[in-house]
DNA sequence: CTGTTAGCGCTTTCAA
DNA sequence: TTGAAAGCGCTAACAG
């Protein structure tokens, strides 16, 4: 009933193989014979069997990419980016084409482990690891065997995002500067005078969390304000119901705050709804920066502060190193730099 | 060097049968071989070949989630609701994991088409298409070839979001009531008292597009306006650069506009922003209307009047069809409805 | 350039 | 309840 190669072949009077040659486009084969296979295929309206081809070629045309929140725009941008590189790699040569699809962890580690087993199966041609990584000594030990394993049956890992992980089995990692960009903006913060800055992180065990803090901390501890950096942190996730709880237990502790630094862009959303329902302004009363830079950040009123990442760029460059379309960086490992956006939602502080 | 099922076997001491039977655990095995057999798995660290496995069952654990731009919340939040509920269905039985993707298809009808026949080689156990369809009798026709052949080799079809196709394909189809919201949202601002009322429709062949704006036009024909309609009816995409352009371009047609409606909360964002620009306060010279309540709509300032879509139960509700957890609705067909959300960015029109 | 021949690793009757 | 055996549809040597 359904049409099998074999069928194409008699068709197109000529042996499997030929079919399968012309499909893979890998092989030299005459022109009129490819001709005559084409509009076979055609006329029987063939399509190739993915498991069968995978069992025999012991690889499949499936690349994996793994986010923490698909409906958190961070990730998506970076997935469709490489969704689209992987895409167009493709459209050259014929039956090239791979099945660039996208995993939602929902930021559980254990669905990002059964993610990794379910792409193993599938014997994926790639995986990309988007966003930032859960530190825990456990888990990171079973990633990193999992990654080997992977690694090993001939799957390219691409980090995009995350930091590098120990061992061999990574092809690439393209990492953001956080903390480089954490430490500019409470700089920036500093300089326009504010002392009594908040901080709402994110996941108190996800690597970017940790790295943004750090950043944040080591400009405060440049200027002499560590003392009060941890009474000052409030932890929650990275969606604006966070960012607007956070804000008020932060409100809470320290009444005088100036400014308040979100680990991204929508929490600082989240913490502007709190501010103003309490009645504060921004940045006239309190200044308020985010991280990320996502398209709805010059929008808002005020536009937010915040520190740009080249999601998209990036997304896009893991996606061509997991085609194996772009040589990896020098020992495999990039960091990519984020840039100070300097809105209106902050300003210098209010004389009191 | 890569484990097989016969390696398990051997190792357990049964048949490869045995093995296979306890790992899909769809046939009575005996407790103390089944216990040997896990064991022996564990041991060796075996992995289930899915190609191998798919090719042999003619049916694989793939589910495929179409959408047309996974940068927008909108689409990830049906696809992340879809992707939990479908991992979650499978919690149940050993085995029965489905690994549900998402496939990006940036709204292209040929992305579209090209990621279905690559859901079908793959031998997809279910397709959910989300978002509204692109209305060109060329694709729609091509759209409705290609799906019976997916149903017709077993692949469930469920729509998310987007009008029921003719035929017996589909499994169900969960559509959104567009034009009642678009036509419930613009009796709002009639109410308010507004006459003068532009629309930034997102791009024209797609049916979400059409169904929103026929709202629209219902509600102002029915209240003796409808031959504006037309001349304050500017097309773009689902995006904010277009809200923001569609708006200056609806200011140049009619500087006397005293509301704007936008085909999502994207787009009306963007449409706030070129407002403001222009100098205009929201809502006391011109009100502002979205459509979806995206999660950011209730932080904006002002916060957003909108179409509430209930995205997340959709979504969650299109996984369970998919996995055929969910018996479907009569006929297959499903409406939901939206709800009105009337917030600050609506108002009176100013007295001139 | 093309055909022949073995499998790839698993599922599934059919027997036992 | 378990085993034996026959493929599923394709690819990849190896000849020719």
């Amino acid at each position: 009933m359904t049409v099998t190669l074999a069928d194409v072949a008699a068709r197109a009077r000529v042996s499997p193989a030929t079919v399968s040659r012309v499909l893979n486009g890998n092989y030299p084969v005459a022109a009129s014979t490819r001709e005559r296979v084409l509009r076979a295929v055609d006329e029987l309206d063939y399509v190739l069997n993915g498991p069968a081809s995978a069992l025999a070629a012991a690889t499949s045309d499936l690349v994996g990419i793994l986010v923490n929140d698909i409906a958190d725009p961070f990730f998506g941008i970076m997935a469709g980016a490489a969704q689209h590189a992987i895409g167009e790699g493709a459209a050259g040569r014929a039956g090239g084409e791979k099945l660039a699809v996208v995993c939602n962890t929902g930021g559980s580690p254990e669905r990002e482990l059964t993610y990794l087993t379910l792409l193993q199966r599938q014997r994926a041609a790639a995986v990309v690891l988007t966003g930032g990584a859960v530190e825990d000594p456990g888990h990171t030990a079973a990633m990193a065997a999992k990654l080997a394993k992977l690694a090993n049956a001939g799957t390219r890992i691409v980090l995009c995002g995350r930091p590098p992980v120990p061992g061999d089995a990574i092809t690439a990692a393209l990492t953001f500067d956080n903390r480089g960009g954490g430490r500019r903006l409470t700089e920036h913060l500093l300089t326009l005078g504010h002392r009594r800055i908040g901080y709402v992180a994110g996941p108190a065990e996800r690597t970017t969390t940790r790295h943004r803090l750090e950043g944040h901390r080591a400009a405060m501890t440049a200027a002499g304000l560590g003392g009060d950096v941890e009474r000052l942190t409030a932890h929650g996730t990275y969606d604006r119901r966070s960012g607007y709880d956070a804000t008020l237990e932060l409100l809470r502790r320290e009444p005088d705050l100036t400014a308040i630094v979100a680990a991204n862009d929508t929490v600082a959303l989240g913490a502007c709804a709190a501010l103003r329902e309490r009645g504060l302004r921004i940045p006239q009363d309190i200044s308020v920066a985010g991280f990320d830079d996502l398209p709805f950040s010059v929008d808002v009123v005020p536009a937010l502060t915040t520190v740009r990442l080249p999601l998209y760029e990036a997304g896009a460059r893991a996606g061509r190193l997991a085609m194996g379309t772009e040589v990896p960086p020098p020992r495999g490992i990039a960091t990519i730099g984020g840039e100070l956006m300097v809105r209106s939602s902050t300003g210098r502080p209010r004389q009191r």
